[in-house]
DNA sequence: GAGCACTGC
């Protein structure tokens, strides 16, 4: 888990963390040894909880196929845990001992901290291997790494030989590469029982996870070892929380943001000093929320001076990200407003206070129009412990919850809807298949996800001719759309640029296509920004726009002025060299001759279209408000006003992905004819299908 | 003329 820095501790050091953004890490990466001065190593070590049951542990590890870890946060079990085993003899013989993330940043935090403890240097006994980055070497013992990269390793290697033990951390939080990773995992285990797992979650999940683990004893097998019990052992470890008392509503609140806002001058009113954190949706509430506490601290000084109110969500500029990490000065209060990333994948020092709305914004997959939506939805018990656990990390705290609790009680779903019955499966489909994982539906998971999502997956797959008539991988083309990290829709528009001669430029658009957007966000200067994208815009839609855009980057010699001049992101410039290189070098392994189709762009939108047809979407006739269908299936669509395309609606298009509010915007359009639909895709628009309007 | 919960390969 990362920290950051806290207010007396060393000076924190920047941490580019390769999306263009910068966080501030502790030197010491740990805010649980940062109060112990110049106590040892070993000292700090022995002083957290997880010691006083290493022994235990170890027992567990040697005795049980899977132990499963309930660690409250600030328990020490993800920097010590390893260690243990390491000391234990777990890495002897050439063996390694793996332990997975769910987030980069995490991965290198944890990494380096676990380096330090041990006095070894970072990327030797202990490594790291994150997306495009490989710090380990052949000495490497202990190795974390993110899930994803532990899935990917597993289609060189299926059955992790390398390892003997893998601890999976986080693993509550359900992530589809943990769900895909846990199922795949079991199923090693049956082939490699000397192999140990180590499962690590919180007490709400432990009991389905030590379900799904309860493996058969078998009989008769050869060597195994006898005394191995296949049943999982739990061992809990209490963290370093401070008591959190809750509050409760007495009545249901109307308006979330108001009562927000009335809770945080309460208390800034009443209560002793402590920074407060308000959990709110999303950008627009959040901001909602600063102005109205911001216009409060104007209009009646009394009640809220001293406050300082900072709004944060992962869209935040570099500037902005800054003051959040910033020690409060003395008299004064900050009062944090976020979204969910306060949840898990940040932690702020200094909170005493949380404020929480009940509600965060979810993603819901919805096979029959293969749309994924994002909606505002109650969060789960589980939630909303993690959530006021947040104010127990200085001292105790409280947590004002804006729900009633009887409906905390009665009303809140235990825990959250795993993360892949939520999605669109189709990069999950193709990454079983490609790891012999035959029978996806009879697939051992977790959480099941809904036969229809499963078939659409394989009903993409097989237009994209991906899958064969068997549903196996087909070759090479399916093998190769498995080996490309990208979603596979870009892998496959990618390999299709081979034929068209148009490498070069379709390499430049799916690394922009991977990263949020080339653009400076836009709040106040919505005008400039408009003006700016006139200057490269391309009449055959986005995807060319870009191609416009690289251009002039690389002319400019890569320069930020030329970016800011533009209202173009130079982070995201520079990451999109970075992505682009990559996925140059991946492509050629894979055969794709580089070429480029000079100023041909009819070849670029062939290409473009050889990946995303089953995006096709016809504007209907007469529409005034630029109504198009999706052809598959009649979805009511729109294209999003930050296309070049916006307002100017041609008759075909096909779009990279749909953002869903009051209606279903295209983000990303390019135009194509409709006769390339049955060209690239002729079992896919049939005459007789739902593509009558072909014609 | 309007919007971006959060990750990851």
């Amino acid at each position: 888990m990362a920290q950051f820095w806290k207010p007396g501790t060393e000076k924190p050091r920047l941490i580019d963390d390769e999306e263009g953004g910068v966080l501030f890490l502790s030197a010491s990466a740990s805010s649980s040894s940062s109060g112990y001065g110049f106590a040892s190593f070993e000292k700090q070590r022995q002083r957290l909880p997880v010691y006083k049951y290493r022994t235990a542990f170890l027992y567990l590890v040697e005795t049980h196929a899977t132990t499963i870890v309930v660690g409250e946060t600030g328990s020490g079990k993800t920097t010590q845990i390893p260690q243990y085993l390491k000391e234990a003899g777990w890495a002897d013989g050439g063996r390694v001992i793996a332990c997975t993330q769910p987030r980069r940043l995490a991965v290198q935090a944890v990494a380096s901290r676990v380096a330090e403890e041990m006095g070894v240097k970072l990327g030797e006994e202990v490594g790291y291997t994150i997306r495009f980055e490989d710090a380990t070497s052949t000495g490497t013992l202990i190795k974390f790494l993110t899930d994803g990269v532990l899935l990917r390793e597993m289609m060189g290697d299926p059955l992790l030989t390398k390892y003997s033990v893998i601890m999976v951390d986080e693993a509550h939080e359900r992530s589809i590469s943990t769900d895909i990773l846990l199922g795949l995992l079991k199923k090693i285990q049956r082939r490699r029982p000397e192999l140990r797992l180590i499962i690590s979650s919180a007490t709400i999940e432990a009991k389905s996870m030590s379900a799904f683990f309860q493996t058969r004893r078998r009989r008769g097998l050869q060597g195994e070892e006898p005394a191995l019990a296949m049943e999982p052992a739990i061992l809990s470890v209490e963290g370093r929380g401070f008591n959190v008392q809750i509050h409760y509503v007495e009545d249901p609140v109307s308006d979330y943001i108001q009562a927000a806002v009335s809770t945080v001058l309460l208390i800034h009113d009443k209560e002793p000093f402590g920074d407060i954190l308000v959990f709110l949706t999303g950008q627009d509430d959040i901001e909602t929320a600063v102005k109205l506490l911001t216009e409060e601290a104007r209009d009646n000084r009394k009640s809220s001076s001293g406050l300082i109110v900072l709004p944060l969500y992962s869209g935040l500029s570099r500037a902005e990200q800054e003051l959040i990490f910033s020690p409060t000065p003395r008299g004064k209060r900050k009062v944090v407003i976020s979204t969910n990333i306060a949840e898990t994948s940040l932690t702020l020092e200094g909170i005493v206070y949380v404020i929480d709305s009940g509600f965060s914004k979810q993603k819901f997959y919805n096979p029959i129009s293969d749309i994924e939506n994002l909606v505002v939805a109650p969060i789960s018990k589980a939630s909303a412990r993690q959530r006021a656990g947040r104010a127990g990390r200085v001292r105790p705290g409280k947590c004002y919850r804006l729900y009633t609790e009887e409906y905390f009680v009665n009303e809140m779903a235990a825990e959250g809807i795993p993360e892949i019955q939520r999605s669109n499966l189709v990069s999950c489909v193709i990454q079983l298949k490609a790891l012999g994982i035959d029978n996806i539906l009879g697939f051992d998971w977790p959480a099941s996800p809904s036969p229809e999502s499963m078939i659409r997956a394989l009903e993409v797959l097989y237009s994209l001719g991906v899958l064969d008539d068997d549903a196996k991988l087909t070759a090479p083309l399916g093998f190769q759309v498995a080996e490309i990290p990208l979603d596979p829709m870009i892998s496959k528009m990618i390999l299709s640029s081979d034929q068209l001669g148009c490498s070069e430029e379709i390499l430049t658009i799916a690394a922009v296509l991977s990263i949020q957007s080339i653009w400076v966000s836009s709040r106040g200067i919505q005008k400039e920004l408009d003006e700016a994208k006139l200057r490269f815009a391309a009449a055959e839609g986005d995807h060319v726009t870009f191609l416009n855009v690289y251009k002039g980057f690389l002319q400019s010699g890569k320069s930020s002025q030329w970016c800011h001049r533009n209202y173009i992101n130079y982070h995201a410039m520079k990451k999109v060299v970075d992505i682009r290189e990559q996925l140059r070098r991946i492509a050629q392994r894979l055969g794709v001759t580089l070429k480029s189709c000079d100023n041909d762009i009819l070849v670029v939108r062939k290409a473009v279209a050889m990946g995303f047809f089953a995006n096709a979407c016809r504007l209907e006739p007469f529409s005034h408000e630029g109504m198009y269908k999706t052809v598959r299936t009649s979805q009511e669509v729109y294209i999003h006003p930050s296309s070049v395309l916006f307002r100017v609606n041609p008759k075909w298009v096909v779009y990279h992905s749909i953002v869903s509010t009051d209606r279903q915007y295209m983000r990303n359009v390019a135009t194509i004819e409709p006769s390339w639909l049955r060209e690239v895709a002729p079992h896919f628009y049939r005459q007789d299908g739902p593509d009558a309007m072909l014609h």
